[in-house]
RNA sequence: GCCGCUAUCGUCUAGUGGACCAGGACAUAGGAUUCUCAAUCCUAGAACCGGGGUUCGAUUCCCCGUAGCGGCACCA
């Protein structure tokens, strides 16, 4: 069973990003749970660089994840631009102590010099492939005498490290989430633990790099379950206490297969950011795929502040199956956060949206293609942010009427446009319901005009229009939409009378006269 | 192919050997409100993968099947 008395105790988490270019948002959950984990238990969250990939390094990849840290507004407590005292933080920074590690190991007879080439393991696994065997390596170099490795290492012979895996029995290991679990050794392959270019594998750096700062959870993706098993073998060859272990299940694509797609890099996180949706908003969803309170602790609304968050948030009600990313209820949430948040602090939150994630020049974006929606949000934010900010007050006052309809930022220009725009562009399409429009949006500008002029009063308007309506023998409501189709150049709008007094008389009567104009 | 993990409304999920004819949220539909679209409020429909056990009783425990996911690299 797992020990619960020193659960919440001294925690150390990680996460360990490699720097390939850009983070993805099924990462941004695991990094979630990491980061409550350690906000809850007053642990330290760090973070740790792993490009032991020599070839899938990128340039910038190391910036490119601070940016997405820093964008995502999470604190890092030890990583490789903060420091710590348990550095360095960068992978390829400590090769010379994963080499004294397997020298140990070596000496323990718990892994073994191989020779075998590259060509020679391909062929050997492109066979077994062939004959339905499991690819593993078959141990050539397992039982070499001390002195013909010593002969083959001095006739400069290139080699790996191989950990020798127990040809009998089984491991054994316990996930805080599923419990026992247990593997036969005989399927668990020798794995390498450093390669010839002297870099570490993962599953022994992580081992070594986990020992040395003292983690106290592994909370890592379900992807890594394969290789636990191995995991345990190193750390039992080195003697170590394993952490506790957390294998949160994998975030998948909203048809339901497979993991999160990573193609064309639209589930970047950094797009989502773009895209409008608050931090509260995508913390909120992130934290509820794959994790919730029970009953009692929860809100039947499911709106949890990322304090309540760490107040109620538990590894060990971490569910065991996968989860689909669908983006409506994160629609929701940001809807709710945004109506919630009053007109002055949204108009803030919008232009350092603009100017912070929008109009930023990121290091990711050197490696992800900006998508069409990203294109044309850019090239709208450009036009109108100047004048968004320009009459700060203006802008104010236009918010609240759109807030209720937006579920994310980049929805904006598009809602905004006829409050900003000179000239308006209409559809045939929308006067089709009406008989002879042309006509009656004329004599009723003609009768409303003059009344706006006296006074902006909700009701002398809205009654002229009425009064108007029956005189032509509208229904009320074709009347209301004749006019705001002309105003606004679209059918559905916040309400007309408050659009209109924030256009003012002289832009409506323009709008009006081009829409007649339109008409003829 | 082999190995491992998983399986509750369309989706995210709660829950338990009897209090569950299974609870919440999103989405959907209908209604109220209304100058449209929203927002808000109300209502409705909607699920325990299949088959065997164990048991007085199983959605809950066990086995098998099926399906999904993950992995099987000198990637992480």
């Amino acid at each position: 069973m797992i020990d619960d008395t020193n659960f919440t105790k001294d925690v150390r988490v990680r996460f360990c990003p490699s720097p390939t270019g850009w983070m993805h948002i099924g990462s941004m959950r695991n990094i979630l749970f990491n980061y409550l984990w350690a906000k809850k238990c007053n642990g330290k969250f760090i973070l740790r660089v792993e490009d032991t990939d020599v070839e899938r390094k990128v340039e910038g990849g190391i910036e490119s994840i601070y940016e997405n840290f820093a964008a995502y507004g999470i604190e890092i407590d030890e990583g490789p631009q903060v420091g710590g005292d348990y550095g360095p933080y960068v992978q390829s920074e400590r090769l010379d102590i994963y080499k004294k590690y397997s020298e140990e190991l070596l000496q323990k007879g718990s892994a073994y010099h191989c020779f075998c080439s590259e060509d020679r393991l391909k062929e050997l696994r492109e066979n077994q492939i062939k004959n339905k065997q499991q690819p593993m390596y078959d141990g050539k170099c397992r039982d070499l005498s001390p002195d013909d490795v010593q002969k083959k290492i001095k006739a400069g012979e290139k080699y790996v490290i191989r950990l020798k895996v127990p040809r009998t029995g089984f491991t054994e290991y316990e996930d805080v989430n599923h419990g026992k679990v247990r593997v036969k050794n005989e399927l668990i392959d020798d794995q390498i633990l450093l390669k010839s270019d002297e870099y570490p594998t993962y599953v022994f750096a992580v081992v070594v790099d986990d020992y040395l700062m003292k983690i106290s959870h592994l909370i890592r993706g379900e992807e890594y379950v394969s290789s636990t098993p191995k995991t345990i073998l190193i750390y039992e060859a080195f003697g170590w206490k394993m952490p506790y272990l957390i294998q949160p299940p994998n975030v998948l694509n909203p048809d339901g297969r497979k993991k999160l797609s990573k193609r064309g890099g639209s589930n970047a996180a950094l797009k989502f950011l773009r895209k409008g949706y608050l931090l509260e908003a995508l913390w909120n969803f992130l934290a509820l795929l794959g994790w919730s309170p029970s009953d009692k602790d929860g809100n039947p609304d499911e709106i949890y502040s990322m304090d309540e968050l760490v107040k109620l948030f538990d590894l060990r009600r971490i569910r065991k199956s996968g989860s689909r990313f669908l983006p409506d209820k994160l629609d929701h949430f940001n809807g709710h956060y945004i109506r919630e948040m009053d007109d002055s602090e949204l108009a803030d939150r919008i232009f350092e949206w603009i100017d912070n994630i929008v109009l930023h020049d990121f290091v990711s974006d050197k490696y992800l293609e900006l998508l069409d929606w990203e294109k044309k949000l850019i090239e709208d934010t450009k036009k109108y942010h100047p004048l968004w900010k320009g009459k700060r007050e203006y802008f104010e006052k236009i918010l609240p009427l759109v807030k209720e309809r937006l579920h994310y930022l980049a929805e904006l220009p598009e809602l905004l446009s006829f409050f900003y725009d000179e000239k308006l562009e209409y559809s045939k399409d929308d006067f089709k319901k009406f008989s002879n429009a042309k006509d009656n949006l004329k004599t009723l500008w003609a009768e409303l005009k003059p009344v706006l002029e006296k006074s902006w009063e909700h009701e002398t308007w809205e009654n002229t229009i009425r009064v108007y309506a029956d005189k032509a023998g509208w229904k009320h409501g074709d009347m209301f939409m004749l006019l705001r189709v002309a105003v606004t150049g679209r059918t559905a709008s916040p309400p007309l009378f408050e659009c209109m007094e924030i256009l003012g008389l002289e832009k409506c009567d323009s709008f009006v006269n081009d829409c007649i104009k339109f008409l003829e």
